[in-house]
DNA sequence: TATCAATCTTGACGGTGACAAGATTATATT
DNA sequence: AATATAATCTTGTCACCGTCAAGATTGATA
């Protein structure tokens, strides 16, 4: 630039533009997906320059990493919250799923995310241990596996909006199909 | 340009690019995630320039929906192949979606694909078409819906890597347990 | 052979992620 | 309070990418 136009004063620093950050990225993939998530974009939605996020977050895959960090986080508080009762945490993973899409389609996504980043680990691993409280404990891994399986198998459609005007899935909301669902197939 | 070099004589035209482009992506896309997927890195594996792939795909989009019309052309030919039984039928859902990752990893994927392609949804319908048949047709839709989940789920999951070290899924290959699940959880 | 459509190339444009270097503000130390 | 140090953010730059427009080459057709 030629002129070099300074900023306006008392704005040099955001205050809190880490979780304004991730909570906009939370934002477009709910709405957009992750594919067309941009940092430039998030940074101008939040009033910063374009190379503000890579101080918090390194690059793109870093954000992202920290996104699907706070959501195991998340997915462990509403299972833990839904106590031991076996069909109620398998409701509440569809309910996780359903009502926070845009951390949802982002932590499974190995492709996006750092696979040595400790803290990632860490909030994955705690959720999982979640998963396997309560009446779950006491079933067999086959069990187990087809119970997270069939769960999150069902929120991934339902996100993929693959359920759409499908018969299956008929007008019902997707905590009660996920609740049929859990009684129909037999483990409870 | 000044110089306006050509290039080699003969090779002006592929003769077989479309498909080429289309087994390139899917390869990367196993590999590496559809993150990165690049035109101009496909093109470049394939000779041409870089907008070649505009021709046949018109964008992006276009390609990657070429790609999942493909795929659910596959995956209705595997399920045909899989014969009545309906467990047989959820094996072969696990067995194609872990033997063509880079198609499947794309097919549900709405904020990727062309929503108003008609050879997309023709080929969609074909494979729910296939997925309702046999024994399946006998059981309400609750069933059915579990068991699609519960296939989509477990694919899903162990093409993410997620099951990668966990105890529900040691040592023993996806279809064996897949054909373990489905019969574990009383959907025979 | 002449015409026409299909296929591919060249060139350009704006947007993006990433990096380096510098400016500004907060925090800790004395 | 004054200073040093760290944290935060900006500016500028570069290569890569998707997309479009215009033109060149080739295959098919008549």
């Amino acid at each position: 630039m030629s002129h070099n136009v300074p900023m306006a004063k008392g704005t040099y620093h955001h205050g809190d533009l880490r979780p304004a950050l991730l909570k906009a990225a939370a934002e477009h993939i709910a709405e957009s997906g992750v594919e067309t998530l941009s940092l430039r974009e998030l940074a101008r939605r939040a009033g910063v320059s374009h190379a503000a996020p890579a101080h918090h977050f390194g690059d793109r895959r870093g954000l992202l990493t920290a996104l699907a960090t706070e959501a195991f986080g998340l997915l462990a508080d509403q299972l833990e919250a839904a106590g031991p009762d076996f069909r109620e945490i398998a409701v509440a993973y569809v309910r996780f799923a359903v009502s926070n899409p845009g951390h949802f389609k982002v932590m499974f996504r190995g492709d996006l995310l750092s696979a040595d980043d400790a803290r990632l680990a860490a909030a994955r691993q705690g959720s999982a241990a979640k998963l396997r409280t309560g009446a779950t404990a006491g079933r067999g891994p086959d069990t187990q596996l087809a119970a997270w399986s069939l769960v999150h198998g069902f929120a991934s459609l339902w996100l993929d909006g693959a359920l759409k005007g499908s018969p299956l899935a008929d007008d019902a909301d997707p905590e009660t199909l996920a609740r049929r669902m859990v009684a129909r197939v037999g483990l409870e």
